[in-house]
This record gives structure tokens, sequence and C-alpha cells, in this order.
DNA sequence: GCCGTTTTCGGCCCGACTGTTTTCAGTCG
């Protein structure tokens, strides 16, 4: 069993504990074993074999023994019973904001509430309302959290339906009777959140093709299988959908898969005013729908089919009929950023606080990236559930990173770690750290954590007075959603927007794919007021870096270039417009 | 369930907020 997995086994046994009622500190111990496992630097397996588990802080007897049951045979006896004594989706109740393992514990136990399906049934019928400890607003907003999950039920976050999307891609494309082939709709669009994966292929015999398709190890069943198309359902129920045309037909099948739907009726209407027609299957001289080869316009690739209808090539990202169409007219499209052109992230954490990793292995981690900087912005003291540094940690941080500075200049690294912090803005805007301490460090992010319910007018405030303090330079996941999961805090984008253009303060595009926070709908706006972009990680795991290609491919979607994201600046150009916020408000 | 010059039980990370309550439990971060 792989150390992800019992992980995650361990994970659920905290939460069945909790739901059981038992001592909340034994719990706590299943979460700390699980936090240990996922820090190890070698395999779980050897250290099992030698005997070695005893040696990881955090893990007492009986938690050995478990692990070792789950290396070794797969299973754990406990956590199958466990399991067995509550209903097979209890858990997912959870998952709505609002609840917790008290609350769902009396849902079961008092209303034999099992899964949402029911908890809806006894919100609609008032019983919840009636319960003790709850009243018409609990039961009120769990309806509302259900709503809003049934409304992204068949949605993914970006990171998971691109994982399996690129191991499908990687597949087909290497199968003999594959011409040529590429993802399509909203994942190649790069929206923040997805339906399904599309796959489009060329290939002279398409069924060999599909035929192969269905039968790939991710492919948990197949749920249509025709001539030319196939639709699976793979891992977290995420349906995976290829599409096998020819080869002449194959750009004209991935700019229609690719869509999107609004952007592709402009682009029928553009061949209409041509006296065109385009569909899936090509781009035809006719008045009417049709397929005759013989009226077809060939057109090798999709950029010659923009170039047909008068059109410069439109990137995947920007196909929303949201400009792009004008600006392919004109010429006057953006160049794109390219996730390549960012030379590191300025919101992260370490150990000192809620992040997995030491100073020293992000370190050696931004290194093999090719990262010229790193920020290390851990929370501020307000933040407790995250280990908030106190003003005399961040003190010792920041000598600890000017230590570790000096080392790798010693070693003949370009990389340096930027002190920081991800300082949480109070309520009224108040700052978490005093303006002293604040103008110690390099590079300072400022977030809400705390206060979510407050109106738009309260939040849009408490970050307008954040972005005036001089010592603030980035505000740091401006709405605070979780996507698929709740909404975020009410904010006026426009209001922000333009403080930041007065005061000279950045805007986050957090690149955590459960955020993508501010949304890519406001970039432009921000973009034509001259607020600058930063991409940041905000890496609280070795596996968050990578979080900066997704993040960037965000960015693209608002339309940004390398000269609007900031970190893209080399070290001593990124430095000097740290200083000049500083110094220009003084 | 783990940990310990608090050596064998008692503590284990804390504060704000919300909605339920008339003093607090549960959730969230």
């Amino acid at each position: 069993m792989t150390v992800d997995r019992v992980v995650e086994v361990l994970e659920e046994i905290a939460l069945l504990l909790e739901l059981k009622g038992e001592n909340p500190f034994k719990a706590r111990a299943y979460v700390n074993a699980a936090r240990a496992l996922e820090t190890l630097a070698e395999p779980l397996d050897t250290i099992v074999t030698e005997h070695r588990l005893g040696t990881i802080k955090g893990l007492g007897d009986a938690l050995q023994q478990k692990i070792t049951e789950l290396v070794t045979t797969g299973r754990l006896d406990y956590h199958e019973k466990l399991k067995a004594s509550f209903p097979p989706n209890l858990l997912t109740l959870l998952r709505i904001p609002g609840l917790g393992p008290k609350k769902v514990k009396v849902l079961h136990e008092r209303l034999g509430v099992g899964d949402v399906d029911q908890l809806q049934a006894a919100c609609e019928r008032g019983a919840v309302a009636a319960l003790e400890g709850f009243g018409e607003k609990t039961q009120a907003k769990i309806l509302e959290g259900i709503e809003f999950q049934r409304r992204h039920a068949s949605h993914h976050h970006l990171h998971v339906a691109l994982a399996l999307g690129e191991r499908l891609l990687e597949q087909v494309r290497g199968h003999p009777a594959t011409i040529r082939c590429s993802l399509a709709g909203s994942l190649r669009r790069s929206k923040e959140v997805v339906g399904d994966v599309d796959v489009v292929a060329s290939s002279a015999s398409p069924s060999a093709l599909i035929e192969s398709f269905c039968g790939l190890p991710e492919v948990a069943s197949v749920r249509a299988r025709g001539e030319t198309k196939a639709s699976v359902v793979c891992a977290d129920g995420l349906q995976a959908d290829l599409r096998v045309v020819s080869d002449r037909e194959y750009p004209f099948a991935l700019a229609y898969f690719t869509g999107s739907k609004e952007h592709n009726i402009v682009m029928r209407r553009r061949a209409i005013e041509r006296g065109l027609r385009l569909n899936e299957y090509g781009l035809f001289r006719s008045e009417e729908e049709t397929r005759d080869p013989r009226l077809l316009v060939p057109c090798a690739t999709e950029d010659e089919i923009f170039a047909e209808l008068g059109l410069d090539a439109i990137s995947p990202e920007l196909r929303e009929d949201a400009g792009e169409f004008e600006a392919a007219t004109h010429h006057t499209l953006p160049r794109l950023l390219k996730w390549t052109d960012l030379r590191g992230s300025l919101h992260n954490h370490s150990q000192w606080s809620d992040g997995r990793q030491t100073l020293e292995e992000i370190a050696a981690q931004a290194l093999e990236l090719g990262c010229d900087y790193w920020a290390i912005t851990d929370h501020s003291k307000s933040s407790f559930q995250a280990r908030g540094l106190t003003p005399e940690r961040l003190e010792a941080q920041i000598k600890a990173i000017g230590q570790l500075n000096r080392q790798l200049a010693r070693d003949g690294h370009e990389l340096r770690l930027l002190t920081g912090s991800e300082v949480d803005i109070l309520s009224e805007g108040r700052l978490d750290f005093e303006d002293d301490l604040l103008a110690r460090l390099e590079v300072v992010v400022a977030s809400i954590h705390h206060g979510f319910s407050g109106s738009e007018e309260e939040m849009t405030r408490r970050l307008v007075r954040a972005a005036e303090n001089p010592h603030v330079h980035i505000l740091g996941h401006l709405t605070g959603r979780l996507l698929l999961e709740r909404e975020g805090y009410k904010v006026h984008h426009a209001k922000i927007i333009d403080a930041c253009a007065a005061t000279g303060t950045w805007i986050e595009l957090n690149a955590s794919p459960h955020r993508f926070d501010m949304d890519w709908r406001f970039w432009r706006l921000a973009r034509d007021k001259g607020v600058g972009c930063v991409i940041n990680a905000d890496a609280h795991h070795p596996a968050h870096a990578g979080y900066l290609r997704l993040g960037a491919a965000v960015a693209r979607k608002g339309w940004l270039t390398k000269k609007d994201v900031i970190n893209t600046r080399p070290l001593p150009a990124l430095l000097k417009l740290l200083e000049k916020k500083r110094t220009s408000q003084r």
C-alpha cells in the first residue's frame, strides 16, 4: 500500500473517531501520524520492513501496529470495522460548510440521516431546525450548502482533471493508430473547474483507438462506446470522452470540442457572413449544413481556420467570447504569459507555520525548479490553527533565512529565499503585526483568514485599508473562495483594484487549484488600471510548487502577459519594485 | 493514542464568530 493511501486511511479513522464522539485527542493522534508519514524522506515500506516506525515521533505502539498491518496486508481490520459501524456516505456530510463531527453525529443519531439526500429531506420538512443546538438559520445554511454542492457536483478541480487528462493523452498519443491528438474542452481552456476530460484524436482506424481507450487502466467503467466516440468514467467519478476523426477533420474537431459554446457560435456566425459553413467536420463553401469534402476549405491547423475567418490565432484560454474576436480582428491579442516566464513564488509556507517543508527542503526544491527566488511568508500570530508566528519567532525566522541565504551564496547558488509574512488582515483592516516589524520583511502578503461573514462594504474596506499600508506588497487570495466547496466572502473588486492602483499594491493570483483567487474574470480590469499580478503557489507541501504552472494558465485566461506579472522579473528588478511601494508612500 | 526530569496520569494549539442560547457548543481557520 502506498504511503498516500495509508495517510488517507489514518485521516479517515480520525474523522470516524470524532463522529463516534471519541476522545478528540485520540483522533488528533491519527491526524498527527498521517502528517508524520507525509513528510517521510524515505519509502514507508522500507521503514516498516526494518522495524523503524518507532523512531518516528508521534507513532506509539498502537499506531505502529496499525500502520504495519496496513502496509503489509493492504487493509486494516480496525478501520474496516469502524467504517462498517456508520452509513457509507456519512462522511460526505462533513463537506457541507457549518457541519462538523458533532452536528453530523446528532443528525445521524436523532434523525437517522446517513447521506446528503436524507439531510436535504430532513431540512425541507423542518426536522433539523427542531433539533437541540440547531435552528432555522442553521437549517437554511445547510440547505444553501447542499444546493451549492449540487450545482458543482459534476465539476472537478483543474489539477485533478489535468493529471488524468495528461495520463490518458499520453497513452492515446502512444497508440500506433494515432496521428494527432490533444486535450480539448474546458480543460484545454484552463477553466478554474472542469466538468469532464475531453480528448480529440485523428486516426485512419478510429475503432482501434476507441477500443484501446476503453481498456486503459485509468478506466473504471465504459458509459458509451461507438465507432468514433467513447465515454468512460475514471477514478473520482471523473468522466473522459474520446472523439476520433480523420486527420483532415482534426483541426475542425479540435476547435469545435475546445469551445466554448459561446465562442463557437461567433465562429459559425463569422463563417456564415463569409458565405461559408463551419461545423466540427470542416469549413465548407456552402449555405447549407454539409459534410461534403468537395466543398471543404482545407485547413491543416486551428490557426488556419482562424485565418480563413479573418482572425489572428486565438489561444484556447481566451475562447470565451469575452472580447477575443475584436482583438483578433484588430491584431491586438496579447502575447500571453508562459509559465516558464515565472522566476519564483512570493507567497509560501514552511514548517515554521503550517507548511510541511523545512527552509532547507524548500530551498533545495526551488533550486531544482530553477527559480531565482522563493519567499517564505508564514502565517502571523492570529492564525493559531496554522501555528502562526509570534513576532519573536518571526525574528528568529528572519535570522534563519539569512543564514541559509549565506550558505546558498557560499555554495555558488543563484537562489535567494526572501523573508516575509502572510499577515492576517484583522477587523477594520488592521494588520496582525506592527509596522516596524513588517518594515523589516522583504515581502508582505496580507490576507483575510477570519471574519468571513462581513458585508461587502466591510470586507472591501478591510482589504482597501490593508492595501493602503505602505508595508503591504500584495493582497492574498482576495475572496477566500474554495472552489467546489464554498463561495468567497463578498468583495467589491473594482474598488479594491482602484485602491491597489492608487497605492501601488499588487494583487495575488493564488495558484492553488482550490482557489485561483483573484478570479480570472477581473484581471483585465486590474491590468488596465495598472495593477500588477503576482502568481503565487501558496505552497504548503512539495507538490504545491507545481501549482505555478496552473496559475500561469489561469493568468493567460485573464489575458495577462509577462509584463503584467511581477514575479517574471529577475531578482534585482523585483527587489527594486518591492522597495518602491514603501518609499513612494512615505 | 502519544508523550514525559511534570516517570505513569494528565495534558494535548488558540481565538473569533455564529447561532444557539441566556452562558455556551460547535465550527472554522
